[in-house]
DNA sequence: ATAATGTGAAACCAAATGGTATCGAATCGA
DNA sequence: TCGATTCGATACCATTTGGTTTCACATTAT
């Protein structure tokens, strides 16, 4: 399952991937399913589904000769709780600028 | 700038450049600087630099010969945007679920 | 002026990636 | 039973990616 965030951004970094989740959204589908909306081999759309799997991002339930795969709900936490890291450097990174351009001021008025 | 999602989502992908986003949250890097914490050539930073800038994620300002780079504040919005959509389908997702159990219940209980 | 420093860019290389084609196994329907 | 369907796995291919090496250019220091 979800062993590193590193799968998981991986899985996310390419556009058909991003796609699949999307669909995925909307409820479960086979790998037949998904393949119909895209222009390549359902070998190709197993790839990216083993490389979500690997990402911790989707499910695979089994019935019969099908495989239904489905959003992962706790999958998408590591990715959005590592970038949300981020969100809480923006009032300082603005508060350093502030004071760079402050005290750039500075050295203008003392310029002489 | 940053021009599509995917050269964001393409740029938090590789674990060295998260690494160097870090690094960045504390303050303007120079290339060099950046250098000294990775076993890697400046070449090989700069290359993950301009993947970043490509990204939208970071912002140059030259002063002289040298190259401060830092976080770019608004950069992260679109991934996390993207992620948050899908918050939106946890909820959906498990009563969906719970409409399938409940519906086994149902069925369960008027088997006889 | 000249050497040292900080960077950019290009050529090159090994490995990873995204794709196809193909084979085989399991399951369903007639 | 037997053909059709759904899927998994492998071998193979072209391109991308992450890295180095090398050279050139601009800026700073002596």
């Amino acid at each position: 399952m979800h062993q590193d965030i590193q799968n998981g951004f991986r899985a996310l970094a390419d556009p058909t991937r991003r796609d699949i989740l999307h669909r995925l959204a909307s409820g479960e589908h086979t790998i037949a399913q998904l393949t119909q909306h895209f222009d390549m081999t359902r070998a190709a759309v197993k790839k990216h589904l083993t490389v979500l799997s690997d990402g911790g991002l989707i499910t695979t339930r089994a019935v019969g000769r099908e495989r239904f795969n489905a959003l992962d709900p706790d999958g998408f936490t590591p990715m959005r709780d590592w970038i949300s890291f981020f969100d809480h450097f923006w009032d300082e990174q603005l508060t350093n600028l502030r004071d760079v351009i402050e005290n750039q001021n500075d050295k203008d008025q003392t310029n002489d």
